[in-house]
DNA sequence: CTGCAGCGTACCGGTGAGCGGAACAACCGT
DNA sequence: ACGGTTGTTCCGCTCACCGGTACGCTGCAG
């Protein structure tokens, strides 16, 4: 995670390949998928398919249930052993701890992963706003608070990458203009906060800010509060957050240094 | 999850095998593994390692480091898809969160599977109580607070198997002897709580409850409480979780059901 | 009831992906 | 300089994987 631009589709040539293609054709929402649909999205032949997701419930990678297979509890099990953001996440978890006990309202944590942001926890009350992010899910960086911090601190390569690509439109309240995006940016530098209002789902605001490296140039993560237009507002956390996001950079720079791919 | 009482061995004979043993290799508390300590742990011939370690990190299963080869993110992605463990905690966090709140003391979801614990989220502060257990991580069922109660509503081929084995003993207050403990099952079951004093860790008590199915025969899951010897007592949060329980508990039952295996 | 469409399962012979011993290279600490 | 440990590459043999084909089952519409 952190770094690659490219996602590229796995060769469906190898063993291996097949696997983890009909793992990947999970996607947050789905719960189970039957035979026939991990055919259609995997685009391998039936008794293939029906052979490796077979091979793959031996291997307790996946359930057999009633209504098709559904990724099983052991591969639960693994992710979370996944070193980098388990150690971050179980560091974290304090402070985003601390912050929803001020706030009362949804606590995101989320990582750059090539050019879209990947949530690693997310935790709210009963009332909490209806946010479509999921722990484990994905959104996109230029409608996100947590997206455009990382965004503002990610690599020239991959700021560039976003901001040269189409800015896909979510809501009408979406930022769709690279120059606009591009001065919002700038303005998270100097504030070391960015907003988001409306920008992937109508009725929600946010604020995040960065949990930088020791080094104060790249961020390896971002923390921010959702709430619900009407009795949410954003400007009154900024500094909460802000001072969870540098508190906890200060104890990642102490602890044990995460360390970076090359 | 859930079932299934042997954790077979994988058959490292076949690609996918020796893939799964090379992820299984990686234990909670390790960072990054060697090629090396990868053979040793697996048996695989150092070639054979290597190359299908190469291959799980262009699958991004794995992560190269300087270090050797570790987990990668793309997993812990994975595993928060795998749909039981996922809609389980994400009901279930509000309920945590407010039982945290309540008490500032540790605490955890768990289920079983086979006859271990598995733990499936564990929310404290920055004070809290230096347990052994980590998310996605294992204990036994015999020492722990959460095991007791899912023991003593699991099914009786499970309860005979963990009665039958030696108990293991973690610390000199660990129950040991079978009579003992079958004793505190049927209590637990009388009272709807188990306690944990010192049992798994010196120093930690804890209580938990049962997460009941609809019918109220089965456990889907346990909440428990865990604070430090001292200042901690584990009697006067018994009603605390067990509400908690029991509230996730309905609203499980209320929400679409959570598909059982075969 | 019949036919059809979609699904899951089973078979099986050909073949190339995977295999792993062995040899090499790059490091250590001594 | 030198044993020991580790990471990497090579290459020919072979067996595990492949997937077209065929079968049984369900549910639905005519």
């Amino acid at each position: 995670m952190t770094s690659g631009t490219s996602s590229s589709p796995p060769h469906l040539d190898t063993v291996l390949g097949k696997a983890v293609a009909l793992l990947r054709a999970f996607h947050v929402d789905d719960t189970a998928l039957s035979l026939a649909e991990l055919v259609r999205r995997t685009g391998l032949p039936k008794a293939t398919a029906h052979r490796v997701a077979g091979d793959l419930v031996e291997h307790r990678l996946l359930d057999r249930t009633r209504h098709g297979y559904r990724l099983s509890g052991g591969l639960f099990e693994l992710g979370m052993r996944a070193a980098p953001e388990r150690s971050l996440l179980e560091l974290a978890m304090p402070f985003l701890q601390d912050l929803y006990e001020r706030t009362h309202e949804t606590v995101h944590l989320g990582v750059q992963d090539g050019v879209e942001v990947v949530y690693v926890a997310k935790i709210g009350g009963h009332r909490q706003a209806r946010s479509p992010s999921r722990t484990g899910g994905r959104m996109p960086m230029h409608c996100t608070a947590i997206g455009k911090v990382l965004l503002a601190y990610a690599s020239d390569d991959v700021r560039t990458a976003v901001l040269g690509s189409e800015l896909e439109r979510r809501t009408p309240h979406t930022v769709v203009a690279p120059g606009l995006l591009r001065r919002q940016l700038t303005r998270v530098l100097e504030t070391g906060v960015a907003f988001e209002r409306e920008e992937s789902t109508p009725g929600l605001l946010c604020v995040a800010a960065p949990v930088l490296d020791p080094d104060g140039r790249t961020a390896v993560a971002a923390i921010s509060i959702t709430g619900p237009v009407g009795r949410f507002r954003p400007e009154s956390h900024q500094t909460a957050v802000r001072a969870a996001a540098t508190s906890l950079a200060s104890t990642l720079g102490r602890r044990g240094r995460t360390a970076r791919q090359p």
